[in-house]
DNA sequence: AATATCATAAACAATT
DNA sequence: CAATTGTTTATGATAT
């Protein structure tokens, strides 16, 4: 990594959302032996380059959040930083322990420097942020209304109708030189425009009243998968702003439906329950069902990594980790600081994965090995696997080496054809309300503050 | 330009 | 018989 000696912006070439880098000169330090990174959105076109100096209402010379912005951090050394607090990076999905402030200031540069995944993570959060000023406002309105309807005064003046973008203050607005327009908040979505949480981002969510909602489009930023950031990582600091808002979570098919089953009790789902977890988790799989459970049934279906496993009670799926690294790996190969994420995605440790490679397959033997057993033979014919319970499990699954593993019996909780409206309307709802949330206690929210 | 990955659609079979 | 589940093929978009 270099630094501009005239303006310590990181020169970085390969941008994040596309290719075009523009060489061009410093608008600040005018130094143009560096290349900046321009802004480059999903959604625009790649011919629009914004600079990260134009925003003049930065304090920063680097137009840079403080936690990106060196100099700043320079100032800072008395102690104190948004991003530090009780010894620990508050980094969304990061929490690494710093003994003192120093230490952590090594860190926040070494591992959350201005880099592709740094973006991305900055820009979920500025939809966070968003996502709640909205909900906010949805909020005060409701009380005024409330308050209206009852006769009562007022006791609270009602904030200016509230500024959608209050990314612009805190969080953003300087920063994201290279992923984000100023403007971005208040910009309507291109109508093409793919519908990650990052082109999204404008867009008042469906659940939340608005009704711009593009169809299903395909999945094409990826960057969890890209930049193999750990999906509870990134998902866990938004769990409440997929949960309500119609956005299209950044990760594969395949990726989703592993997190599905880790996060679930006994690492196994029945496609059905797999669906709930879609539903449950994001909004945006509250529609377009056939399309999306269609989706998910390839994939389980195509991926080697996704193991379908008979039991007494039917079918369930696992994931066989090694398989699903194998694949993961291969396309992140050639980045050391991409790999080294690897291990925390890893639900289970490399032990797991050891024992794994045992009984590691290819699909269709296993598939084949699976359709022929009956559920008699899985019960006795793999009496190590059982648990306490005398349930079995098979002993080439994946879930052989986790908790014991239960025939599920729990009936689905939801009818999720088609935009259930009690998921619908969960967007206005109090988080304490909810009371489906057993599965989210894992991985998903084991990060949220 | 070639290749890989992924989303989507759809046909079809097997199972429930 | 209908619905669900699972497999497979095809196609187009995008990324590398």
């Amino acid at each position: 990594m270099e630094y501009c000696q005239e303006c310590c912006l990181l020169t970085r070439r390969g941008s994040m959302w596309g290719k075009p880098l523009c060489k061009t000169q410093c608008e600040l330090c005018q130094h143009n032996t560096h290349t900046h990174t321009h802004t480059h959105t999903p959604m625009s076109s790649a011919t629009t380059h914004v600079s990260p100096h134009t925003d003049r209402t930065c304090q920063s010379p680097l137009n840079m959040p403080p936690f990106l912005c060196f100099s700043s951090l320079h100032e800072e050394s008395g102690g104190t930083h948004p991003l530090y607090g009780h010894g620990v990076c508050k980094w969304p999905g990061c929490e690494k322990l710093c003994e003192d402030f120093g230490q952590f200031l090594k860190h926040l540069n070494s591992e959350h420097a201005l880099d592709d995944r740094s973006t991305a993570q900055c820009r979920v959060q500025m939809q966070v942020v968003q996502q709640l000023e909205i909900q906010l406002s949805k909020e005060r309105e409701r009380l005024q209304a409330m308050m209206a309807h009852l006769h009562m005064r007022p006791s609270e003046p009602k904030s200016s109708p509230k500024p959608l973008n209050l990314v612009s203050s805190v969080t953003m607005s300087k920063n994201l030189p290279p992923a984000s327009p100023p403007n971005l908040p208040q910009t309507p979505t291109t109508p093409t425009a793919p519908i990650t949480p990052m082109a999204a981002m404008p867009q008042v969510p469906s659940v939340l009243g608005g009704a711009n909602v593009p169809s299903m489009g395909a999945m094409r930023r990826r960057h969890s998968d890209k930049y193999s950031m750990p999906l509870s990582s990134e998902i866990a600091p938004n769990y409440e702003f997929y949960k309500n808002a119609d956005v299209r979570p950044p990760f594969t098919y395949a990726t989703l439906i592993r997190q599905a089953i880790i996060d679930s009790a006994e690492h196994q789902l029945t496609l059905n329950e797999i669906y709930s977890w879609f539903t449950r988790t994001f909004a945006y799989f509250r529609r377009n069902a056939a399309t999306w459970k269609n989706a998910v049934r390839h994939n389980l279906s195509l991926h080697k990594c996704f193991v379908r496993v008979e039991n007494v009670k039917g079918a369930v799926w696992t994931v066989d980790e090694v398989e699903y690294q194998k694949r993961r790996s291969q396309k992140i190969t050639g980045s050391p600081s991409l790999v080294k994420n690897l291990p925390s995605s890893l639900g289970y440790g490399t032990a797991l994965n050891a024992s794994l490679q045992v009984g590691t397959r290819t699909h269709s033997d296993r598939l084949a090995g699976l359709n022929r057993r009956s559920a008699h033979e899985e019960l006795n014919g793999s009496l190590d696997h059982l648990d306490t319970n005398g349930h079995g499990s098979p002993g080439y699954s994946p879930s052989a080496h986790m908790p014991p593993i239960h025939v599920k019996e729990e009936p689905l909780n939801m009818d999720d054809d088609d935009c259930p409206m009690s998921l619908v309307t969960t967007a206005n709802h109090s988080p304490e309300l909810d009371d489906d949330r057993e599965l989210e206690e894992g991985n998903l929210s084991e990060d949220l503050e």
